[in-house]
Parts: structure tokens; sequence; C-alpha cells
DNA sequence: TTAGTCATTGCAAATCTTTGCAGGTGCAAC
DNA sequence: GTTGCACCTGCAAAGATTTGCAATGACTAA
């Protein structure tokens, strides 16, 4: 279980605590094949522990997306989230209207990075960059 | 006054009305000099208009950043709007150290926009698009 | 200019998210 | 294993955002 290990020594590293809660809330966000928003995850976790409360999903997510151990991801006024993985660089594209996710490698914002590096000295988080849009099977629908 | 003679051909090219409010809500926004978040404007525009409430406030914003008429920025966890000048975009750069935001001319996403409509046919929306990192002087104070 | 229509507004209630606090609990030190 | 302390949690209340609805008023057509 990678992500439980790499959550371990995240949290440890951040000086966190190991709770229940949060570990159930990751495993939920872990085994969700898709990014998962509040309200499922809170629903999801709820069943395994019902004393659950939706304001711990709201704090440890919010701990979790600051920490680095999952990522945020705004679609339209909702927010979803998914797990980071150990390997980093995770990019990818997701559609606004089908809500489907495709991946991304890396290369495609390199020169990006490297241009605000070189022009501003901004040093860019992109680890586990999100774009969102319009699939290619979305906009032949449109017309 | 470019920015009223714009949002006025966007309202009615969208079919939407000119209501007083929305004229107050936008140059509020207009007279900001930076970003602006929902509370700021619901304040200034009262002052001119008592009877304005939040929920036509939001409202508002909400048309205006779905027809284009303003740009929706995300800084943690508050939104902050700003308006969208005729000669287009531009990004943010966001410090996640001073919390300091830097624009961003949209070349420079020009070719990672052309990329991704070329390899994937994918039309990403990068109208509220922001990087956050770490901007230069706070990686000097790193050291 | 006037009248009719339908989008828009203000209000209030519903829903979503955050926060304060008192008790519970992980974990480090013994 | 036990203890102590700071962090976490559940609860409830506050704050933020959205929604339903009846009344209003912006715009079109005559």
């Amino acid at each position: 279980m990678t992500y439980y290990d790499d959550a371990v020594s995240i949290l440890r590293q951040t000086g966190n605590r190991l709770t229940p809660q949060r570990l159930l809330v990751l495993s939920t966000i872990a085994e969700s094949q898709h990014h998962i928003g509040i309200d499922e995850i809170y629903r999801a976790s709820k069943t395994a522990y019902p004393y659950l409360d939706l304001a711990t999903v709201y704090r440890t997510i919010h701990l979790f997306r600051d920490i680095g151990v999952i990522t945020e991801i705004g679609i339209g006024d909702k927010h979803t989230y998914e797990l980071r993985t150990r390997d980093g660089q995770h990019h990818h594209m997701l559609c606004r209207k089908c809500e489907k996710t495709f991946s991304l490698s890396p290369h495609y914002l390199e020169s990006f990075r490297a241009s605000l590096v070189n022009d501003f000295n901004f040093e860019p988080d992109l680890d586990n960059f999100a774009v969102a849009g319009t699939c290619t099977d979305c906009k032949s629908k449109l017309n």
C-alpha cells in the first residue's frame, strides 16, 4: 500500500497525527478511481465509521491538500480531490462536459516551467497539475 | 469607458438585461485596482445603493464570470475577481509563501495550449489560470 | 409612448463550509 | 506500560453561498 506509507511519512514529517479518521478519508480517496467530491468522501467514509463528522472531513481534506497528499481540482463551482502519487508528476486533462480525465506527459509543461524560471525566477509547483477544458468527443458533439 | 461599453455589448449579445445592480457591481470591480473579493464588492456597491442584496451580487458575479466579463482567481480558499480587459486575458503566478500575485502574459501559455489542441484535440480552459509556486523574493529568503 | 412579457431582484429559507470549544486520543518520553 | 500534553474530533453554532418565489422593472414591439 504505497499511498498509505507515503501519507504516513508525509503526515509524520509535517508533525501531524495519524488518526483513524484521516486514514479512512485517505483510503476513501485512494479507492475512488476518479476525482471525488467532499460529499462522496463523507458518505463513503461514514459507512465505515458512522461517527465521522463532516467538519472533520473538511479539515482533513484541507490538511491533505496543504501538505501535498492530495490534489484539488475545480470543476465549475465544485471541488474534487484525488491522490497524489509517489512518482510526482502526474498531469492530466479533465473534460468539463463528460468529466473524463486524460493523462498528460510532463514534457508538455516543461517549456512553460522553464520560461517562468528564466524570465521571472518563479518556481512553479506543477506536480499533479490538472487543466480543465473540452475533450475531442465533446467538441464534436457540439455541432 | 471601455469596460462599460464592452460589458453592455456582451450582456446584450448573450440576451441578458442591463440592470442598475449589474452596472454597479461592474463598476465596483472595474474601479478596484486589484483582485476583489465578494465581500468587498458587496460592501462597496452597497454604499452606492443600500438595497442591494448579497444574493444579487453572487448571481451577478457568476453571470459575469460565465459570459466572460470578469475572471475568477482562486487564492487559497478565497475567490477574487477582476475585469477582463479588451486586449484579452492575463494569467497569474501566486506565491505560496508570501501570497503575492504576479501577472503573466498569455503568450507563456500559448504553446502549451497549442500542443494540447494539436496532439489531443483538447481545448483547455485557461481563462482563470493561476500557477502556484515560489517567487523570486521568497526563494532568496530560503538561504 | 405605452403595454405586455419574462428576466431579474429582494427576501427568506435551505444548503454548504468553517470555526469555537470541551472532551478524547495519538504519540513521545519515561 | 503509563503518563502528560498538545493535537484532533464531534458537536453546535456561525458564516458563506445558493435557491425558491412573488413582486418588480428592463426591454420589445406596436
